[in-house]
DNA sequence: AATGAATGAGGGTTCATTCAT
DNA sequence: TATGAATGAACCCTCATTCAT
């Protein structure tokens, strides 16, 4: 007998996720999924309740514990000013360690109750923090736009980070670089938008 | 006969639009849009040789001009290194005037031949000129990876300036700080590269 | 070419009406509905919007006309007492026209809009002009136990002139039987409740 | 070991009449009977050979009771035709007890072979001592057609009875009043039936 | 006795497309 | 050009029953 039972569940999430990131939540076939699973569509319903049960499974977890790490990563933040980029490396490397999970989030979501995850956690979640963060730098309010679109920026460039491909050796150097190109330009601005006055 | 007779092609594109924006190409329902334009699904195959035929009659037209347009834009910037800016507002400019065709390319194609049109676009077309531009700068290869994610950074900013609702005089200004801000961030990055070596 | 061309809706309303009186509104299989109007599942929903407006359009048609019946009925009924016998033979005429509507609504309704039909219709309906007549009748109020078993048995004595398969020769006979049976039944009830007093 | 082990079957049985009379023996899911019960769908079949065996477990005892009890008072009725209130209260009592079963039976045995069950007792059971005694007290033989509504109101009394919520105080009560009604109307029924000659 | 995964058929419904009229 | 009925496959889901464990 194996030591590794092939797992159904874990057959139906790996083939589930395939298929989600493949063709979306909707357009997603559960027939498929169940095919290239192995089994038929009925013994499905024994492991998960139905196509949403199934997505979130996979997405839930991962929801769970990244906001656990974000806390952490927060209070980190405000106890001490200096640890920014070894906080960021904290969060992508998170977020590369689950980037399947990110992307059926962002990407493939929509028809889910999860739809709209990455535009409120833009706004919702980081939004905020970034504004305040700017306005404390500024000495002064900051125009809202200008800060939604470099946060949107800045997100991005996570995306990228994830995404891309990239060994954690890689990530480590480009985020330093990053943060260069990223404080200098911002002090800039601010001076900038300091003159304006 | 009236001057302005119903123009049914018009109806089914206008509809057709508001769907696959709406829903994708994939989920929207060829009956709504022909319901929505007042005419059974039969007729419409007088006007469309089908639903991919609709959707390429709504972005092929902007395809086209975007072509043009981003052509007269690169042989200015090659010829006149100072037009930046100028440069930007012109294509910005002709983005918002088409900021639906744009979506229905970046948000709404899958399943057509348009798929990947966003990563094409960012991939083929700008990442050269991209890469080009960074090396002359620094005067030697920059790191791939650094000007892709740049170059990510940069085409999210146009993103938020294209769909943020902005005007046209706060989109002038927003790019004149955005490139205080890139340019700068952009010397300083290439100033601590220069130091590495 | 045929003067009676073979009218689709006409079959799935035949074939739905055979099926519902079959199997129930639910066990009902829109599949063999179909098959037997001779039609595919997909071109089903050319002529109906589902299976509920399926049984809805074998219904609501006869309802309409029962209600506008009723409503005459009653009008003479309150207008010349002596009618009874008269107006008992209208409504099981009406009836008997459209045996298998009622059949549908009383039997064959579970889990559609019209489910309870028979029970409202006896105790909304029904009901309150009969315990009205009873208490005229005896001069003071009647047990409304008493009122609503009698009420059943009324109601199932024409349920029986309806589904007998009585020719209208034989129910008309019957009818003046029955009436001969309740009111002398009726009047010596009344007479033995007054003596209790 | 407790003296009250809990008794599975016991519970099936209950579940399964609770589900039964909600839905119906084909509508009733047996998972869901199996859930209440609180065990799988598998080690149902540990108890009962399959749904039609727990309906018919359900439904048989009472039907062998009712058909002892049935006979014990037909023979009494035969024996002393004085007995009929006292009789018709042993049944009606008898109903009430199982008023559960007998629902089962009537209304909620679709797609069992006790389809048919309620026309069946009606048809084979209880027309042909009714047409007798019709007859008998006519003295001559009187319209099938008349003994089979009288006969269907008389069940509908019954039935109003057994499921109208009645205390045994009330049933009895009803019961003389009843008979009271149905005697009159026979006697005053047969009188003019043999006027006609 | 009990588990619970699996079967295989069937449920109502939606779809883009075709085509006789 | 327009109609709208028809197709045929696909959608997610539920079912009673079976069976290896």
């Amino acid at each position: 007998m194996s030591r590794f039972p092939p797992n159904i569940r874990e057959l139906l999430l790996d083939s589930g996720k395939e298929q989600f990131l493949a063709h979306g939540f909707e357009k997603a076939s559960l027939r498929t999924i169940c095919k290239n699973a192995g089994l038929t569509t009925g013994a499905f319903y024994s492991h998960f309740a139905g196509k949403d049960a199934l997505f979130a499974a996979l997405v839930d977890p991962m929801i769970i514990g990244f906001r656990r790490m974000y806390q952490t990563v927060i209070a980190q933040e405000l106890s001490d000013l200096t640890t920014g980029v070894e906080n960021e490396l904290t969060s992508i490397t998170y977020a590369i360690a689950h980037k399947d999970e990110f992307r059926l989030l962002f990407d493939c979501s929509k028809g889910t109750k999860y739809e709209g995850f990455k535009e409120n956690l833009i706004h919702s979640v980081f939004y905020p923090s970034y504004q305040e963060v700017f306005d404390r730098y500024a000495g002064r309010p900051v125009d809202p736009a200008l800060v939604r679109i470099i946060l949107h920026m800045k997100f991005e460039e996570y995306m990228e980070l994830i995404y891309g491909g990239y060994t954690m050796e890689e990530v480590k150097k480009l985020i330093t670089q990053l943060t260069v190109f990223s404080e200098a330009g911002f002090r800039r601005l601010l001076h900038e938008i300091n003159k304006e006055i």
